[in-house]
RNA sequence: GCCCACGUGGCUCAGUGGUAGAGCACAUCCUUGGUAAGGAUGGGGUCGCCAGUUCAAUUCUGGCCGUGGGCUCCA
């Protein structure tokens, strides 16, 4: 479903890198190459050039490019022993291609190194390859983009040039392909966000500090109240607390040790000068709601406790890495934590799941799937990056791929990206633009609570033996924050909302002025029924309210005239549905009312009367 | 944070070493209009901020702030 990459593809976009970087080598003479693989959309190369480069140089590396293809290169293949191959990178002149050599041999133990030639052009490189560059279609690639990249990304290191290309196996594919970035450009949410005032970012305020206007607060107020109303029905309890925290919280928890970057700085209690205690906006909920569970015993009767808050947190993200709603530094949470015995945990992990698929099913979304993240027991840094308690993580995640599997859901598992207090899951999307993205994330703890006992806080439960146990905990929010959620619904609608979430539902358009009062009349009647109704009072042509009402993306657009007036009727305009109706007042309002309820999407005439039936 | 690019009225953008323009939006008036832009008039910008060069800077240079695309998908 997402980015099946064919072997064939693979070969051609990783014999591209081989061929940009000759081209490179060419347009500017001296320059040293880092890595250049296949990537999901093409393929990079990162470059330490010898004289910088622009945008404005891409469509002449391009056409070298073709060049080389043309000329039909073949690639051939030859083994190295490690001396040798680091003797010939030296000859070679390629410092970072020489040390990633010698990390191969010390590190991995290789004993030999593989260097592909293809025309004048040498690269120690894995493969595989395609036969000859006259094999790869060269119409159907593109170089598109350039960027900085940190030598092995880290950023301690030599920033390299990092140039994109797309590639794919024919040229239609790369025109599909460039529509759907085309299609996301037009669907950022960003730009439908300032088209239909439904936020904005501002410099007074902040970066990554959004604030929401009231059409864009309706949309995340109806997703809050979509929240909750499932996680009632799912046996969630409802909590409210502090946005504001003692940072001695935060070290029984573990946040001041492991998660201090994302936090921000201290405020100190009595002034800068004074011994104050030290005070935190809070990163996450979880501390709060494990305090909230230890303030009384509680039995194994009482489990699985969830209890859930729409949370706002506060995240110092870096600067760089801000964007637009999708990564902020305030937001607010669809934040839930289930407390359960160790027996409980596959079986509320498997309802946490089906909660997800209810949601998914609800919107209408597809594309997705769920990624397990794990702890990296090879990791070297694994010790500072996660809680020390390898029988935990082994439970833990081994439950976790059993509730997925019973849950019949896709997924896959990725080592090394789990929280440090325990695995995860991520669902994955993919964008309009074609993009993996992480709408929310599930995660189970198994270390939190026990920091807490230790720390003399009891956050334990009494089993039916009577004893003392420490619970487990799953943090989920499957409608991620507010902020990411919104803006991922944003660009999936193309801002074109389903009525429930519309901002404003029906916009009544009178045909001329004297029909203003009937059109009040109508639009009362419709609030009266907590419809979310305005009526367009200008002096506009019908035309121009009707263009209006459609740029807004309302989805009901109510024309009102003489015939309406005297049926006591209203012609109804659906978003982009063609055909019009005519209903009296009071059969437009149940239908409408069943279909906010039902929060159904309609787009054609037929899906509003399969509501009726 | 780092690399590259960008920063002109609410929005989209044009333009210039001699203190600025268009369309949309907004306001007022005319039009009372039946299915995606009726017409006229008008208000609104110390050209992101701070320095420097210059007789003169929105335009050139530097710094800062902000925005955008990236920053291990790994021979």
């Amino acid at each position: 479903m997402l980015n099946e990459v064919s072997e064939n593809l693979h070969r051609i976009r990783h014999s591209l890198a081989h061929v940009l970087a000759q081209a490179v080598q060419k347009y500017r003479p001296g320059t040293k190459l880092g890595f250049g693989p296949a990537i999901s959309d093409g393929f990079y190369y990162d470059f330490l050039l010898s004289e910088p480069i622009s945008d404005e140089d891409l469509p002449a590396i391009q056409k070298l490019m073709v060049e080389i293809i043309k000329e039909g290169q073949e690639f051939s293949s030859e083994e190295l022993a490690i001396p040798d191959a680091i003797a010939r990178l030296g000859e070679m002149g390629e410092p970072y291609k020489a040390e990633y050599a010698q990390e191969l041999a010390d590190k991995n133990g290789l004993e030999s190194l593989t260097f592909y030639t293809n025309g004048p052009f040498v690269d120690m490189c894995e493969g595989p390859h395609v036969e000859t560059t006259r094999n790869i279609p060269r119409n159907a690639f593109k170089l598109h983009n350039i960027a900085g990249a940190y030598w092995r990304g880290d950023e301690k290191n030599q920033m390299l040039t990092r140039i994109y290309g797309w590639a794919f196996e024919d040229k239609k594919q790369l025109r599909t392909y460039q529509h759907a970035r085309e299609e996301a450009v037009k669907r950022d949410h960003r730009k439908l966000g300032a088209e239909l005032d439904l936020f904005i970012i501002d410099d007074h305020v902040g970066p990554g500090l959004p604030l929401w206007l009231p059409n864009g607060a309706v949309i995340i107020d109806e997703l809050q109240k979509l929240g909750e109303e499932f996680e009632f029905i799912d046996g969630y309890q409802r909590v409210h607390t502090p946005m504001l925290t003692k940072g001695s919280l935060y070290e029984i928890s573990g946040h001041l040790e492991l998660y201090k970057e994302a936090m921000f700085p201290a405020m100190k209690l009595g002034g800068e000068d004074e011994d104050g205690e030290e005070y935190y906006l809070r990163p996450m909920n979880c501390p709060h709601h494990h305090i909230l569970f230890a303030s009384r015993p509680r039995s194994y009767r009482d489990l699985p406790f969830r209890m859930a808050e729409y949370g706002h947190t506060f995240r110092n993200e870096r600067s760089g890495s801000l964007h637009g709603l999708s990564r902020v530094r305030a937001m607010c949470m669809n934040d839930a934590h289930i407390y359960c015995t160790k027996e409980q945990v596959r079986e509320e992990f498997v309802r946490v799941l089906d909660l997800h698929k209810r949601y998914y099913d609800l919107l209408e979304l597809d594309n997705y799937f769920f990624r397990l993240s794990m702890w990296d027991p090879d990791d070297p840094k694994g010790k500072e990056k996660y809680i020390d308690d390898p029988a935990g993580w082994e439970y833990a995640t081994n439950e976790i791929r059993e509730a997925m599997k019973e849950s019949n859901l896709p997924y896959r598992e990725v080592k090394g990206e789990a929280a440090f207090y325990g695995p995860k899951v991520d669902v994955q999307f993919l964008t309009v633009g074609l993009k993996e993205f992480t709408v929310s994330t599930t995660q189970l703890d198994f270390g939190i609570p026990q920091r807490f006992v230790d720390n003399g806080i009891d956050c334990t439960y009494i089993d039916s033996e009577g004893k003392k146990q420490v619970p487990f905990v799953i943090h989920r929010a499957p409608l991620s924050t507010h902020e990411r959620f919104a803006s991922f619904l944003i660009e999936r609608y193309g801002g074109a909302m389903p009525t429930w979430l519309a901002p404003v539902q029906v916009k009544l358009l009178p045909v001329g002025a004297e029909f203003c009062e009937y059109a009040n009349k109508v639009c009362a009647e419709l609030r009266k029924n907590f419809i979310r109704a305005e009526v367009d009072l200008s002096s506009d042509t019908l035309g121009k309210k009707i263009r209006q009402g459609t740029v807004r993306k309302i989805p009901n657009l109510l024309v009102l005239g003489a015939n309406e007036v005297e049926a006591e009727s209203v012609t109804v305009r659906r978003y982009g549905i063609k055909e019009q109706r005519n209903y009296s007042i009071a059969e437009f309002t149940a239908r409408l009312l069943t279909e906010i309820k039902e929060r159904k999407h309609v787009k054609v005439w037929e899906d509003a009367d399969a509501l009726m039936e």
